[in-house]
Formats: C-alpha cells, structure tokens, sequence
DNA sequence: CGGCATCCACATGGATACTG
DNA sequence: CAGTATCCATGTGGATGCCG
C-alpha cells in the first residue's frame, strides 16, 4: 500500500504528496470543506466580507434557510467561520472567516480559477 | 446583490472573484467535485497514476465499492476521469484522469497543503 | 478482478410556516 | 432579521451477495 511509488509510471513530474503516510490530508479537507455548499459560502465571506445570515442567504445561490444554517453550524464547528452577534434587539448576527478559514483562500481560489477555464466548455 | 464591491471593509487587498457574474466558478467546480470522495480519488489518481478499481478502493481510505462505483461514474460523467477496459479476460480495467482531471492539481494540491498546515492543531 | 443488485438506515434538502 | 420546526421526498452509504 505504501511502497508504490515507482510505479508511477508516466507521471514522475508529479510529486507524491503523501505517499506512506497513515492519514491523508486531500483527505481530511475534503471532509472539512468536501460539501456542495461549504466552499461557496466560505468564497462569498472572502469576497464580500462578514455577512449576515440573510445576507449570506442572498449571495449563495438560492440555499434554503435549512441547508444554509446547517452548514454554518457545521463550518462553525470546524472553526472556519466565527458567528458572532452584534446586536440584541432589533437581531443582528455576523458571520466572518476565522484565521483558519481565511487560509482556505487559496484553495478556493484555486477552484475558482479552474471553474473558470475549464466548465464553459463542459456546458452540461 | 451586485454593487456591493464598495462594503468590503478590510479586505480590499481581495480581488474580487466574481461579483455581478450570473454564475460562480466557485459554486460550478464546487458542484463537481464538493464531495466527500471525489477530491480523494483525484487526487489518488494524480499521485499513484492510472489504477484498477480494487486498487483505487484500497488507496482511498477503505471507501465501499458501491461509492467508489458511484463516484467513479460521476466522475466519469463530468469528464474528469477515464475508464479503460485494457483486458477482457481476465476483466482489467484502469481508471486515469482525463486532461480535464489533470488539471485539477492545483486544486487537490492546495486541499492538500492546506490539510497539512492547519488539520493538526484541530485534531477534532 | 470489477463490479452491479438489493436491502435498509440514515442524512440531506426543499417547502412552508412560525417565532423572538 | 435570524433563524428553528416540521413534513416529506430524495439521496447517500454501509453490508452483503452474486456474477462474468
């Protein structure tokens, strides 16, 4: 299982990035953030800034109120995202990045970037 | 919904991906591979190279053949992998990422460094 | 070896309504 | 505004078995 690696045959120019190692961390992120809506909403936070549920709702493409609280539960868990109320009454909450879901930058930029090139012409 | 570059407080130093586009690449490339499994079998592929199926189930971490089948159409499905019959019998058939899947390294590579750098000191 | 079929439990997601 | 509650349909995932 571990001792493969001189059977990649044809793509040596790719670095093995963890091979022998117990736990992956392809893995582990895509487990964090491998959710059709995770990454959405940590893109609207990095490009838009802090957002309010709401507000949020509006910038994620038509999420339902359900599957939106659900994932910022579930990101909250995970600690990429930081809910904090900023207002008692009239309600007023914000939704931010923690330190640790702005550094997901890249990675969504790298998705971003490649939904760019290369599904305009996938069309469906 | 569109004209809000002007409330990005604090992070000017953002480029902003994608604001006032009818669609997201992020939501698109989301859609597409924001499942649990699917970055995990890229990126086996990328690093092992071309694989059988019970060899794809082995290195991706003791998935079940009925998701790995599943996934494995999707993916197919969507242009980013090949399935190759390369002997009839005994059966042998070998799965590779197509041009499209390869591309996707940037982003399987940057789950990946993102993985390593902030998984561990979440330990759960 | 490379699956698909089946069964079944559970998770997910949408719609709608309602609350403080 | 920011959700939760409820209902319900569909999806997903594991286990097991079987087949060429």
């Amino acid at each position: 299982m571990t001792d493969r690696t001189e059977s990649n045959d044809g793509i040596e120019q790719l670095e093995v990035w963890c091979a022998g190692e117990e736990w992956c961390p392809v893995t582990t992120t895509a487990t964090l953030i491998g959710k059709k809506w995770h990454p959405v909403i940590v893109h609207r936070l990095l490009e838009y800034g802090p957002s309010g549920f709401n507000e949020l709702k509006e910038n994620v493409d038509g999420i339902s109120s359900k599957v939106l609280s659900d994932s910022l539960d579930d990101l909250e868990e995970n600690q990429l995202i930081n809910r904090e109320i900023i207002n008692e009454k009239p309600v007023r909450v914000q939704y931010s990045l923690t330190t640790h879901g702005q550094s997901l930058e890249p990675v969504i930029y790298a998705m971003h970037e490649w939904g760019q090139e290369h599904i305009t012409n996938i069309s469906d």
